[in-house]
DNA sequence: TGCCGGCATTTTGAATTCATAATACCTTTT
DNA sequence: AAAAGGTATTATGAATTCAAAATGCCGGCA
């Protein structure tokens, strides 16, 4: 029996609008036109106007007092400061998720890397950032902490354009999986501080803000490169 | 020559309520009336309702939907979580800090442990805290990783009404000072590994937690117990 | 030709109004 | 007297309206 959602509209404008610039349908740096906004949506300004109130503190979008709102330009700074948090925040997650974790999420978890290294045999690039994804969330679940959650989603939500634009190359695949393979035996062991090292040091995300930045200056934005 | 600042009504009444909710004049928990807050500030609706989005998601109010706002309540497990996560933060703000501190930031930082170390001496609580504070903003803004500070001063805003209620034993203190002592050490030496190690372990706000967490069960509220 | 100033238009900020969901109160019935 | 149901009231959600700021356009002037 799920939770009635009660969906006001500013929350599902403000989802659609995630979407919109999760896409790249909205261009960083652009205006937003709050009419236009409305006309699509089919909503008055009142709830849109308050869903972009709701993704500024997110720090998805910018607003300029008298002069509206605009898609929040990502620097390659901030996209390394993010992720550099989140390597931080994934560390904590694992001290955490040891001290707790039961032998059924483990094998959970375990059961989820096997799949993955099957992905990885196969060269399934998909697939395996799905089910890489699904370890990380685990992982983060198992920590127990909504507060440590909530900043994670969040941060992971600013930085998700940029992941469009990563190339994996073989090196740093096996790379990744090579750590996975150590993360899971720091699971098993249930060793918090080697599990939260081993996800601060090589938060395989590392390795797209190594590839952006030696493309871009690091105070250069980050031009809309979607797929 | 300072920024400009557009005051929009909505961030002014933000500001306001979120005094409010620091000085216990709103209770958490207890229903938020739009119609006496709009009274009180002198404002319509709809700039208040924008402020308490934005205040929602800070996580310092709650809305439910076609039921109005409440302070939100905290649990003892949720303070705890969010000291876990503040401790990571500040963990990474020493590591950051290390690489790139310079020399005489590291001097200002020394000059205000002295400075903290004469109000230990003298038994001055208030004094203090808020060289310590400065002490632990200084190391933050060395960091230089503008994400980190937003969530940092963020969370710090979450639990800022409990820390009202800390009591600090001579042992506690002791144990303070001695970590600040290893910081500094750290820090001179710009060991990014060890400050962040002494800053996340010993997090001094931890004491409080536990203070609490002894007085009060975990799942339960944290009464409006304030100066 | 290029720049400045003023007017018109557009856009945002805030108040008001309208609609709908929740709550409280009162009546009715057992 | 207590509970159930229905109506009245109140509070919230959303649209509309009004006000003010910013932008753009045009003409005048150097």
């Amino acid at each position: 029996m799920s939770k009635i959602q009660h969906r006001n509209l500013y929350r599902e404008v403000a989802d659609r609008i995630r979407e919109l610039i999760e896409h790249g349908e909205l261009i960083p740096g652009e205006r937003i036109s709050e009419k236009q906004l409305c006309e699509t949506f089919g909503v008055s300004r009142t709830p849109l106007r308050e869903a972009l109130k709701v993704l500024a503190s997110e720090g998805l979008v910018e607003l300029l007092p008298n002069r509206g709102a605009r898609v929040m330009q990502l620097t390659v700074k901030m996209v390394k400061d993010t992720y550099d948090l989140m390597g931080a925040l994934e560390g904590l997650s694992g001290e955490l998720a040891c001290q707790q974790i039961s032998d059924e999420e483990i094998a959970a978890i375990c059961d989820l890397h096997e799949q993955m290294l099957t992905h990885y045999r196969n060269r399934e690039m998909q697939p395996y950032f799905k089910i890489n994804r699904r370890i990380h969330e685990s992982i983060l679940a198992a920590a127990n902490n909504e507060v440590l959650q909530e900043m994670y989603n969040n941060l992971s939500y600013r930085v998700k354009r940029v992941r469009y634009s990563k190339k994996m190359t073989d090196n740093f695949w096996r790379q990744a999986v090579n750590d996975h393979e150590m993360m899971i035996e720091a699971l098993k062991k249930r060793d918090g501080k080697r599990l939260g090292q081993i996800l601060r040091d090589h938060l395989c995300n590392k390795l797209e803000v190594v590839t952006l930045a030696g493309v871009i200056e690091n105070d250069e934005l980050i031009n809309a490169a979607n797929a």
